[in-house]
DNA sequence: GTAATAACTGACTGATAGTCATTTTCTAGA
DNA sequence: TCTAGAAAATGACTATCAGTCAGTTATTAC
């Protein structure tokens, strides 16, 4: 009998639908505004549906999460394919790290949203687990660029993988923040462009963190002319 | 009459006393888990009475982490003072961020908990304005003392005394909000110390910020030695 | 002493997350 | 095709909580 299967396809498929729904609610308002009353209307059922598939308004947002960083890893993982060299694919990343939050900023929004754990209160461990388990995995494919790099000799060996990799990117991340909550007041109170401060920042720190032999190969990487984003 | 003037004083008398009790309650609830009914059992006074003083929750919530910031303000003033040097009050900021972190972590949290903009739908437009006045004010302090480095050629002139200002501030924050979520999480899965990672990473990052005549100057004082917080 | 004003109260309203008894739909075997 | 039982879906209901406002108490001015 192949009804078994059907029916669990069938109940993955409406699984995904109510994310579908709750993706726009949330895309629109935000986790405390929108209300599952919408999201049940969105996706076309009743609020106590919605509650056969998820166990809280924030397991279902977890999940659109999940969605946005699997996302993100796909944009992570191409642009390390299309890389010439380890030191293109560690630009790569800030590229393509910038490319998604331009492209997604409402998937951005939500993982620096949860982050905060004064929000994960009604999250359910199965979930928790889930999206800690896809975090390392995105972990796991930046840190891994940096360890090539490392072996390459292209960043100081005084630097593990891993140091190197969260140095980087929480760096990027916190500038990318900054431009979206508060670019336009940077810009009129400091006449400051944010954009192109990540990108200096960004260059900045990973010559700072190369080795001095592949300072000298790569400097005119970083002249200003390759700083602002290839948009 | 000193009768209004009195009243007057005991009116913000009475401002101070709900900020008190709404301090003790966000501390240990944060904002989405805390009641007002909690905070005006805490203020000894009736829910009603709250709402004469302050427009909302988030408006309550707001007037505590200007406290928070007006501390934060006390510690980088001092720090400022005490600095023997320009290049020492750079290092002092870092310094002294730390400890308020680590001395006051709750108002911490709140800082980076009200960042996110999905919050902002109840507060007032003067809290708001008030707030954003502090932020100018933390952010002058700052932007001050690497006007002076940059005067002092110790700091690139490339660089303008904003954009380093904020370049450094916010590696530094964004390693000071992963420690205060994930530190347990990085030592356990990939055995690293996030503690030692922000201070390498804000001595790397003002290395590459420094002019190469400070470079020299100062080359001993990022040695590993120093790199670790002065507890 | 009293009228006017200011400060305070807490029962009430509306909104909303989550529940559960009931209804509807689907499946398997006769 | 019919039917019993399982699975899926429903929506009225409960509990909680931010915010309101008519009414009460305290203070001031004369």
């Amino acid at each position: 009998m192949g009804i078994q299967e059907r029916k669990e396809r069938e109940k993955e498929h409406r699984r995904e639908e109510i994310l579908t729904a709750a993706q726009s609610i949330f895309f629109e308002k935000g986790l405390p505004s929108a209300t599952m009353d919408e999201i049940a209307e969105a996706a076309e059922l009743s609020k106590g549906t919605l509650y056969l598939y998820y166990s809280s308004k924030e397991d279902l947002y977890l999940g659109v999460m999940m969605r946005g960083m699997e996302l993100l890893h796909e944009f992570l993982e191409e642009s390390i394919l299309k890389a010439s060299s380890t030191m293109d694919a560690i630009w790569g990343l800030a590229r393509s790290y910038y490319s998604f939050f331009q492209q997604h900023t409402n998937f951005f929004r939500m993982f620096y949203f949860f982050q905060n754990p004064s929000i994960h209160k009604q999250v359910s461990d199965e979930m928790f687990a889930q999206c800690n388990l896809r975090t390392q995995q995105l972990w796991k494919t930046v840190i891994d660029v940096f360890r090539r790099a490392i072996d390459e000799k292209l960043i100081r060996n005084d630097l593990s993988p891993v140091e190197s990799a969260v140095i980087l990117w929480s760096n990027f991340n916190a500038l990318l923040i900054r431009i979206d909550n508060e670019c336009d007041r940077w810009k009129k109170t400091l006449n400051v462009d944010l954009v192109q401060v990540l990108f200096k920042s960004n260059a900045l720190m990973l010559h700072a963190m190369m080795t001095e032999e592949a300072q000298q190969q790569y400097s005119n990487q970083f002249s200003t002319a390759t700083l602002s984003p290839l948009s």
